[in-house]
RNA sequence: GCCGCGAUGGCGGAAUUGGUAGACGCGCGGGACUCAAAAUCCCGUUCCAGUAAUGGAGUGUGAGUUCGAUUCUCACUCGCGGCACCA
């Protein structure tokens, strides 16, 4: 008898696969279409880890699934190519960063073979090829006609040493990355995405989406809708009479309790009027100092510092009242208005604020001390105003509503909502990266690269550093930056910047559907069929990657390229793979796992997919453990040697057993199917070795030519997770064909049914006996069967019940 | 701080609408095969008492609803994740 050997099996139909481009499907109207993905991986050079193999796994079974029900299934590959690693290395090395990407593609290719994954291949993309990135910059050319690209000043993290905009992540500890100088930040100007625009529509859709609450609500709090009051308060002093300082605010039934105003660092009217102040000097130093602050800083410093514009004065619109105006760094520029009226008694930073520099709290609640807003907010009924003047004694929900009305009569304000999110900063001073299509002009300002002249190609160049002149290397490419204005003809120059990398993984999804259109992104006819992705499986990016997704394709539904908004139909969020030690998985901790290390181990690629979907439910974090591997692969091993030992066995006709046998059979189809289909793959599997350990005992009985329906019944359930043990089973078992393109397994609900059902009899909610009754016993019969059980009568010790429950087919439960 | 999720044997986990808690796997104990070991196969395995039948306790803590609660409600403790001075 031939032995379980992964190491040959594998192989032999990963070739045929190949060789047979088993997995390429084209748009159909015979099948229902499946469309399942996983986030396309960064190729990076260390090839596949665990986390890959994970949520490939699944995404694998997905498709092995659907498409053995008959559906076509589309599983695509591509490869998310820009961005800093690449860039990093080539800036060490010199070598060309499209060189490094190509070695990593062919790696993770090769890898994901190894590992039976069924992708089209014919459909593989990749970011950095310039046939693609021409249709991420025409998309880009498209915001821009419809206003949904602009450039404005913005903050930038800059080192004054290199003389270079850093990205967040290579600011550390406020120092920059490469030579340990303190960074500030810098106004530059910067492309942005208007997201904002789409902030409600993105909002709307998010309770329908079929995607987990915690990202669902992540996104909400994300794009963090607030309705308030955006209020106008007079300025006084120091020349500033003719200007109002607008604040923004959720909270304008307290304004009879603000004693201050305060507004950003970075807002014009501190670099306006505080040069009149007596205490000019602290306010410039005030500012300097915040502008060098990191956000580390701030997250550290949690005491509020700030100094009075001594001299400027705000009117409370309702009352008259004159108010210092405050500059501190713990109001954001950001976000409002950038200027907040300040009302300690009822707003935690506030309060600290005043307390800390003596500023006046007047409590604006009958309570006459401090009370948190959001106390008052998640019940307004309850809670009374005071010192409010005719409002006074109001309930805060009547006087809510009388205030504004107040406010709005004198002309100082309107009810507006506001988002915390803001618009997607998309312009990146970097080499390695899509080029932003618009060329400059002085006549005719920034216009778009022509459709006809797309792609932008990313020129080459010798060195990768930047040149510390806070532009890209490409601005050091003369020949390619300077250009002809497509509008007027005249001389004009290219944009230097080039896109973020989400640009790019915020539209393959739909290139999936139509990869190597060279007229337009793609055809719509193709992507109405395809989008939207059935299963899009990941276990990163909650906000970001997957709001970007969502915004774009609002967008192509507006332009009419996309018949609906929403891409991503169900998104199965997986959790992590930690290591053995329970920790995270760390090169610098040597406890990692390399998913080929193991298939080549012996182990095989069925089982260490078997496993990662056996560790447990695949949206909760897990620990990998070397015995469990051992124990799927004993698993595995049993199914293959059941069967190596039918085929060798001679057969009888028929044997007594042979009902049982499929019962069991029947049962386990039934319950695998609608595991998987819940992707509750942890449970079909056990549900899988449950049958094969009955079907060990059966075996002592012998074997029937009945064990023919189970043995394949048993291979195309493992099929999803263990594929080339299911395809190598199925053939030895004389099935046609693959065996996913099979007829999944159906079941026969009368062979499901049990027909002796065990029945617990309850005595006051305690088990005191297990009856075995034929299905469907009537409850008369239950109950006298249960009632004469001599345990049963222990324990009711003859009384008249006061009550018995009936549940069919279940229990009694008697009440004395 | 806010929001979301979770807590079940020695461990990972199961229990589809409130109805046998602990499926399946790991580990552990015992047995078969073997000169022996590995591999494989079989049996047992929540804890306590008992040879056993059986009894008692038991799903983070405390209460509640119910004939019956891992499941529902309230309060709390701890852990994980996201956001974080958002006015």
């Amino acid at each position: 008898m031939q032995r379980y050997n992964p190491g040959e099996i594998e192989p032999k139909w990963q070739q045929y696969w190949d060789a047979h481009n088993s997995y390429h499907v084209i748009e159909t109207a015979d099948k229902p279409k499946l469309y399942v993905s996983g986030m396309f991986p960064y190729p990076s050079g260390s090839g596949l880890h665990s986390g890959h193999a994970f949520s490939y796994t699944i995404v694998d079974a997905i498709a092995r699934f659907y498409r053995a029900h008959g559906h076509n299934v589309l599983n695509p590959m591509g490869w998310d190519t820009f961005g800093l690693p690449a860039e990093n290395f080539a800036i060490k090395t010199g070598t060309a960063p499209a060189e490094v990407t190509k070695d990593n593609i062919a790696n993770f290719k090769n890898q994901f073979k190894r590992l039976g994954i069924s992708i089209d291949w014919d459909r593989e993309i990749n970011t950095t090829d310039p046939e693609y990135y021409r249709w991420t910059q025409w998309i880009f050319a498209q915001f821009f006609k419809r206003g949904l690209a602009y450039q404005k000043e913005a903050q930038q993290w800059w080192c004054p040493v290199d003389k270079t905009v850093l990205a967040n992540e290579q600011v550390e500890n406020g120092k920059c990355w490469r030579c340990g100088n303190e960074v500030e930040k810098k106004a530059m100007k910067q492309w942005f995405f208007k997201i904002t625009e789409y902030a409600d529509a993105l909002l709307n859709e998010i309770p329908d989406l079929d995607w987990p609450e915690k990202i669902k609500t992540a996104q909400t709090n994300w794009i963090g809708r607030s309705e308030g009051m955006a209020i106008k308060f007079q300025l006084n002093g120091l020349g500033a009479d003719k200007e109002h300082l607008e604040v923004f605010t959720t909270a304008h039934d307290t304004i009879y309790g603000v004693t201050f105003m305060v507004v950003a660092p970075e807002h014009p009217i501190v670099e306006r009027y505080g040069q009149f102040a007596d205490n000019q000097a602290d306010i410039e130093l005030y500012v300097e100092k915040a502008a060098r602050k990191s956000e580390l800083d701030r997250e550290i410093e949690k005491k509020k510092t700030g100094v009075p514009i001594e001299g400027l004065f705000a009117i409370n619109p309702i009352n008259g009242n004159k108010i210092p105006v405050w500059v501190a760094d713990y109001v954001l520029l950001s976000y409002g208005t950038g200027a907040i009226m300040a009302v300690p008694g009822e707003d935690e930073r506030d309060f600290e604020f005043a307390q800390k520099y003596d500023i006046p709290i007047v409590f604006t609640t009958e309570q006459q001390e401090f009370v948190d807003y959001s106390h008052i907010k998640a019940d307004r009924k309850s809670y009374r105003l005071a010192n409010s003047d005719t409002f006074n004694g109001m309930d805060f929900e009547t006087g809510r509503q009388k205030i504004m009305e107040s406010i709005k009569e004198t002309d100082a304000g309107d009810m507006i909502v506001q988002y915390k999110m803001r618009d997607w900063l998309i312009s990146r001073q970097r080499y390695w990266g899509a080029p932003i299509p618009i060329i400059h002009c002085e006549k005719d300002g920034a216009v778009a690269v022509p459709d006809d002249q797309l792609p932008v190609v990313l020129p080459e160049v010798k060195d990768y550093a930047p040149k510390g002149d806070g532009q890209s290397v490409l601005a050091t490419v003369e020949d390619w930056v300077n250009t002809t204005c497509p509008e007027c003809g005249g001389p004009a120059k290219r944009e230097t910047d080039t896109m973020d990398g989400y640009a790019c993984s915020s539209w393959y999804l739909l290139r999936y559907a139509d990869p190597k259109n060279d007229q337009q992104a793609w055809d719509p006819a193709k992507a109405n069929y395809w989008s939207p992705v059935d299963y899009y499986v990941g276990g990163d990016h909650a906000v970001a990657h997957l709001l970007y997704v969502r915004f774009w394709a609002h967008v192509f539904n507006d332009m009419g390229l996309l018949s609906h908004k929403e891409p991503v139909k169900k998104l199965v969020y997986h959790g992590y793979i930690n290591a053995e030690d329970g920790r995270k998985m760390s090169k610098s901790l040597g406890n990692v796992i390399d998913p080929l290390d193991i298939v080549d181990q012996g182990y095989g690629a069925d089982t260490l997919r078997t496993y990662v979907m056996f560790m447990g439910p695949i949206e909760l974090d897990s620990s990998w453990s070397s015995k469990g591997v051992a124990g799927v692969y004993r698993f595995l091993n049993r199914v293959w040697t059941l069967s190596q030992e039918y085929q060798s066995a001679e057969k009888a006709d028929e044997l007594d057993s042979d009902n049982q046998l499929r019962r069991l059979t029947h049962k386990t189809i039934k319950k695998v199917t609608g595991d998987y289909r819940n992707l509750s793959f942890n449970t079909a599997i056990a549900a899988m070795m449950e049958l094969v350990n009955e079907l060990y005992k059966l075996k002592v009985n012998g074997f029937s030519s009945e064990w023919q329906n189970s043995l394949r019944a048993l291979a195309q359930l493992i099929g999803p997770v263990a594929p080339h043990l299911a395809s190598e089973l199925w053939q030895q078992h004389g099935g046609e064909n693959e065996v996913d393109s099979a007829e999944w397994p159906a079941w026969d609900e009368t062979l499901v049914l049990d027909d002796t059902v065990t029945i617990v009899v309850q005595v006051n909610g305690k088990v005191r006996a297990k009856l075995s009754l034929p299905a469907g016993t009537d409850e008369k019969t239950a109950t006298e069967t249960a009632l004469a059980d001599e345990n049963v009568r222990k324990f009711t010790a003859n009384q008249k019940p006061a009550k018995v429950v009936y549940v069919p087919g279940r229990l009694v439960n008697i009440v004395v």
